[in-house]
DNA sequence: CTGTTAGCGCTTTCAG
DNA sequence: CTGAAAGCGCTAACAG
């Protein structure tokens, strides 16, 4: 029987209109409805286990009481720390829709459930296409239009390129991820300029976010770099950086012995891989939970702001050292 | 104005009523509209980029064409592949809605939400009270009553007691979850059984299923461990024994050398963990499609079929090792 | 202070 | 073959 009481049912009960049951339910009542009345419904309200239907609140004010989030790849932990965030900083008062991509296809997200949610939340930039009207925030696109929360990942690279330059290092390679997306090629472009800057050689090659993509291509690589003398390798995500850790324990090259290992967001496996992982923290939980913020208070009518940017900081491990000198 | 087209102003377009609209947009028209009519509709319907309002259907129909999944800790990559499973099974005819718990609480499912779902995924055992009448599908909890999908955990335990026994260990810890879970009760019980009736001898300690958690753990108790004669260390999860792992390596312990390690999941970070992680693997995608797709068969008034229990296999991999005889 | 009433946008009988 | 009309359950003017 629970969840099956409607506002009639309670009305009748408490023996007031449903406009009544509305308004105490709501928090209205006050200066409309006497105490009397007020409790006499609330006690209803309590026998009966009602609980007003959503949907039907909904279609009345236009308010869905839920966001989505469209990302891609759950699957990686940094992902999910960001819908954790979300998901705190809405607390029960709002629900979470997810559309999940699959491969390289913008996620599932059909104008059907568009039509249920009060805004979106996308990490996928480029890709979807959200109804205009619908308030968006972006999430770790620095480059959209409009709202959004993204990290500071320049100043990020470049304490990373100042971490590897003071250590010694002046042969790196970037991995960079195989995704036209802005957060990325801002790593790259800021990593690669400090380097170079400084007089170091970098060199970028594209790999899948993937811990076996970016595994296998280190075992099929790491001839060419180490002939080429690279003595640092940077992945553009902790993902495939534990991939080329992977690959390269299964050498036997030693870390960071022969190569010192970077790269960004630090998840967490990122600090009990062995060696740790170097690493620019981005601060994950806080995007979900500063974007949610920000995608309410657009949702109830605020300023569109800009860019929310979030500082990064750069998180020295075990995975970097000084370069061997036998290949100095 | 995309998303704001109403059926009636396609109606008025087309020259027809709202009624004919709703009929050929939901592909009811066969033998109750002419072609023509139906041509002309959709044409419309093309023009002003009309969608149904999702949640004006839900109210009538009572079908919200979403469901919610119940789960913890979503950063757990194997949650995460529940929730890839699931949403690969709904293949965007259904939206997905994310209730998430934070602590030791039962996931954030208010009773707003859930009048606004057609069913639950509940990965959640024991706690979350869902309203009678709303069709569940229990994820991974063997004891739970209803329809539910759920590993032979017990067949895995087994198996990787035997593994252990033929490699020769005979004293073995097991890292419980501090979590009072059937599928978690199973798992201790099956292995401890197979090992104890072996002549083996397990000793059970609880553990957070957190990699930072068992780290600790295993920092304060390694000594003790080794003092007891303990060669293999069993976690309860890939995440405890991906944190056992940081901490023996932080320690300078051999694995396999001087203790095996094994767990149950296989997440992807098992495989590229140095060493790589002997596993219980426990088809994490499959179970969230398979009981996506039960759930989608109760909601259209399928029977409610008992407990799906899928099959689970033992990965051999680097951590596990014959115990050392200095030991012995 | 409280009830009546008109929607929200769509589905679906029921007449025609 | 097509349209009028009655809801789905709730909210929010507007009267009283």
């Amino acid at each position: 029987m629970a969840g099956r009481a409607r506002a009639s049912d309670v009305a009748a009960r408490a023996g007031v209109s449903v406009a009544t049951v509305s308004f105490v339910v709501n928090g209205k009542a006050r200066g409309r409805v006497s105490e009397a009345t007020q409790e006499r419904v609330r006690a209803a309200v309590a026998e009966l286990g009602y609980v007003a239907n959503e949907t039907a609140r909904a279609l009345a004010t236009g308010r869905g009481h839920s966001i989505a989030l469209l990302a891609h790849d759950m699957t990686n932990p940094f992902t999910a720390e960001v819908a954790a965030g979300v998901a705190a900083a809405l607390a029960g008062r709002a629900s979470l829709v997810l559309a999940l991509s699959t491969g390289d296809q913008a996620p599932a997200f059909t104008d059907a459930t568009a039509s249920t949610v009060d805004g979106v939340l996308l990490n996928w930039p480029g890709g979807a296409t959200v109804a205009t009207g619908t308030p968006v925030v972006h999430l770790d696109d620095p480059d959209a239009p409009g709202p959004g929360v993204c990290f500071d990942v320049e100043a990020g690279a470049r304490a990373l390129a100042r971490h590897l330059l003071d250590l010694g290092h002046r042969r790196v390679r970037y991995l960079d991820a195989a995704r036209p997306w802005a957060t990325f090629t801002r790593r790259r472009t800021a990593l690669t300029e400090e380097l170079t800057r400084a007089g170091a050689d970098v060199q970028t090659e594209r790999c899948g976010i993937d811990l076996q993509v970016a595994r296998e291509l280190t075992l099929a690589r790491w001839d060419h770099w180490r002939r080429d003398g690279v003595t640092a390798v940077v992945g553009a995500t902790d993902i495939q950086t534990l991939g080329v850790l992977s690959g390269l324990t299964q050498l036997g090259v030693a870390v960071p012995g022969e190569v010192s290992l970077g790269s960004f967001d630090d998840i967490a496996f990122a600090a009990v891989a062995g060696p740790a992982l170097t690493t620019v923290r981005l601060p994950a939980h806080e995007l979900g939970r500063r974007a949610a913020e920000l995608l309410g208070e657009l949702i109830d009518g605020g300023p569109a702001r800009g860019q929310v940017v979030l500082p990064v900081g750069l998180v020295v491990r075990e995975s970097t050292g000084a370069p061997s000198t036998l290949l100095g």
